[in-house]
DNA sequence: GCTGAAAAGTCCTATAT
DNA sequence: ATATAGGACTTTTCAGC
């Protein structure tokens, strides 16, 4: 599937807002609603957009500590730990990787004696390091052109 | 401000879907939809609610490789890389953290090569480890309740 | 703080170019 | 492949509980 410079648009701004009227994206990129209607259903057909979702703030929510922790899997233990690891509610990502310290996750808590039990729980499955989230730099940027 | 059972239903839904109908919402929570939409409008202004954003898939624009780098900033470097990084088009995420490498970065690129090109370009601020994702088991988990 | 109905606005579908 | 227009649906507003 092509995507050409009104696309990239059109996905700029859904990025942005995935609530914005198909109206005003309409006027964005110089075409009428029904077409840009169309171009966003191919798009997300051709799985180019995935999800529409909402950001919420576990800060506010009562979970001011970002983290991330890389565990180093007890021999064995892979399979196991892929499905615990699902039930950790503190858990909202997890990742594979290459290299030593194999799994990357990141989690919220509401305060290091939190930290402290979210640890003991994870380090059963192999050996931990903690990493607490001082600032974001950069989050969640949006991709408005090839490059 | 309080979070009660019926916001947090709200919170969940709007997290796997920003784009439902408020009809569907209140259906969802038995209330009606003018007050789903008082209920949305309060968090939005508390900031619980943060943003409604659209999720697109790299992969299928040509960026079928996701990598986490860290990087040990070199001595004095740190404001220059810190305005250079979020010029970088691939990095997507990048955060400060505890620890010995104090920069945790996440982008996408091409190929091998493009990696490559984009480890050359970071490694005049300091010395990297790269990792590429080779599979993830949760991304971008819900929150639906409080723990 | 919630409801219900009316007004305003948005989206969808069919038709046309 | 895009535009226009009408009808259908959704959201917002507001009076009343």
């Amino acid at each position: 599937m092509k995507i050409d410079e009104i696309n990239w648009t059109i996905l700029s701004m859904l990025q942005k807002n995935a609530r914005i009227p198909l109206k005003d994206l309409a006027k964005e990129v110089g075409l009428s609603s029904p077409t840009v209607a169309e171009r966003i259903q191919k798009m997300e057909d051709a799985g180019i957009i995935e999800s529409y979702h909402t950001k919420v703030s576990l800060d506010k929510l009562g979970y001011p500590l970002g983290v991330y922790i890389t565990i180093k899997i007890r021999f064995g233990q892979t399979e196991r730990f892929q499905e615990f690891i699902k039930t950790v509610p503190e858990i909202s990502e997890c990742h594979k990787l290459t290299g030593r310290d194999c799994m990357l996750m990141r989690g919220v808590v509401k305060d290091p004696k939190h930290l402290e039990d979210l640890n003991a729980r994870l380090a059963v499955y192999g050996e931990l390091t903690t990493s607490l989230i001082l600032n974001s730099i950069i989050s969640d940027k949006i991709y408005d052109k090839p490059f």
